[in-house]
DNA sequence: ATTTAAATATGATATTTGTCATGTTTTAAT
DNA sequence: ATTAAAACATGACAAATATCATATTTAAAT
C-alpha cells in the first residue's frame, strides 16, 4: 500500500499541510478501497467515521428529497476530499455519495485526523478555506436554483462540467452522465432535462456522440435564456 | 464602549473560544456601530477586511442574480458573525448584507483576528464546526429550491423563521419581513408570494395584522402541498 | 390632515415545467 | 446473436408559476 507523505495527490487537497510525522501516522491507519462505478460510498443518515481521499474517480453527493427525488449537489473528484463536514460536526452524513466511474480511494478514520485538526492550525486554517470555497459555490447554486430557469441551469451545468472537470481528447466532457443525473443536477424532470438537451443540440450549442456530449458553442450556452 | 471580554453575546459565536487575551487585544481595534433599518452593511463585491459580531438586530443576507432579481441566501441574528467566509479566504464579499431592523453590530479588522484564526486551533474548530452548519443548511436549501413548490417552500420558510426567530408576545413572527423579502427568499415573483399567502390565509393557516403575520396552524403549513 | 408613494392584492393571460403515455434506441445479460 | 431491460426521446395535456394590468390599502412625507 501507498505512503500518504508521498502520495501526490494530498498536493490537491488540505493534506499537504500535515507535516511528514503526521502523514507518517495517517498512512499507518488509513485503508485503500477499490470502488465501482455505482457502487454507493455511503448513504444519508450513515455515519461515516473519517475522511475520504479521493485518488482516482469521480463521485455525486445527493440528498433524497421528501417526494422521493434524489437532488445531486456536488461532485467530487480525483485529489479532493469527501465526508470532511461529517468529520468536523461527528454526525452522520446528510448527503449521500455515489461512484460514477470506478474509483480508488483512501479512508482515513476519523479518531486519527481530527487531533491534526484540532492541534495543526495551518491544517484546519486549509480545511476552513476549503469550506468557505465550498460554501460561496453553495450560494451560487441557491440563486441558480431559484432565479433561473431550467434551459438556463442545464446550460450552465455543461459549461460549470466543462471548465472545472474538463475535456476527454476528442471533446467530449470528461465526465458521463445520464440524463437523469442532469435532472438530477439542475432539479427538474428528466423528460424535461432531455427536452432541453435535444433542443440544444437543435439550436447547434452542443452534439451527441452516443451518451457523450460535446460542447460546440460555449459562448452561445452562455447566452441562454 | 464595551469589552469583549465582558461581552455576554460571545457566549453565543466562535469568539467564545478566544482567550481572555486574546479578546483583550481584540477589545481595543473593534469599532461600534449602529446600522438602521433598511441600510446595506456591505454590498456583493466589497472588501470587507474584517468580520461584524451581530450585538442586536437582524439582517439578511442576498444576491443579485443575472436577471436582476435579489435572493436572500440566509438571514444573520443577534449573536451570529457576520463576514466569516471572507475573512477566511480573503476575498471579497459574494454576497449583500441589509439590515431587517435597527442593528448594533461589533467590527474586528481582518488583522487582528486572522492571528488568532491561524493560532488558536480551539477557535478555528468552532469556526469550522460553524461552516459545517452552514454548509449543511446550504445544501438543505438546495434541495429545497430544486424540489419543491413555492406553496412548499414558503410554508417550510414560515416554519423556519418561526422555529429559528421566535415569535413576539402576541404570537405573530418576530422578524418583520415584506411580501417581497418573502419572494426573495423562496425565489418567486413578488405577485406569487403574495397570492400563496392569501391562499394560506383562507386556508386558516395563518392570520396576518397588518403586516405581521401569525401561525396558526403549524401542524397544516407542514402538511403543505 | 392631505398628498404622494410604496406595498399589497387580485384578475387575466402567457409561459414554463411536470406528468403520463408510448415508441425508439442503446446497453447489458444470457 | 438474441432477448430483456434500461435509457433516451417525443407528443399531448395538465399544473404551476410568471407577467402584465389595475385596484386597493398602508405608510411616509409635507
Amino acid at each position: 500500500m501507498g505512503k500518504c507523505e508521498q502520495c501526490i495527490i494530498k498536493q490537491f487537497n488540505s493534506l499537504k499541510s500535515l507535516t511528514t510525522d503526521e502523514l507518517m501516522r495517517i498512512s499507518k491507519c488509513k485503508t485503500s478501497r477499490i470502488i465501482k462505478k455505482g457502487e454507493v460510498i455511503f448513504e444519508e443518515g450513515e455515519s461515516i467515521n473519517g475522511v475520504y481521499c479521493v485518488k482516482d474517480g469521480i463521485c455525486k453527493l445527493s440528498k433524497l428529497s421528501e417526494n422521493g427525488k434524489d437532488q445531486i449537489v456536488k461532485m467530487v473528484v480525483k485529489g479532493q476530499l469527501l465526508g470532511q463536514r461529517s468529520l468536523i460536526n461527528g454526525e452522520s452524513s446528510n448527503l449521500q455519495a455515489t461512484a460514477l466511474n470506478d474509483m480508488e480511494v483512501c479512508f482515513i478514520p476519523r479518531s486519527e485526523i481530527i487531533k491534526d485538526l484540532q492541534s495543526n492550525p495551518k491544517f484546519s486554517f486549509d480545511v476552513l478555506q476549503d469550506m468557505a470555497k465550498d460554501l460561496k459555490e453553495a450560494d451560487d447554486v441557491i440563486v441558480n436554483m431559484a432565479q433561473k430557469s431550467v434551459r438556463q441551469r442545464l446550460a450552465e451545468s455543461l459549461i460549470y462540467i466543462h471548465d472545472t472537470f474538463g475535456t476527454n481528447p476528442d471533446g467530449t466532457l470528461s465526465i458521463l452522465l445520464s440524463r437523469e443525473d442532469f435532472a438530477n443536477i439542475v432539479g427538474t424532470a428528466t423528460e424535461s432535462a432531455i427536452r432541453v438537451l435535444s433542443q440544444f443540440k437543435k439550436d447547434g450549442l452542443i452534439t451527441t456522440i452516443g451518451k457523450q456530449i460535446k460542447i460546440e458553442n460555449i459562448e452561445g450556452l452562455r447566452r441562454v435564456e
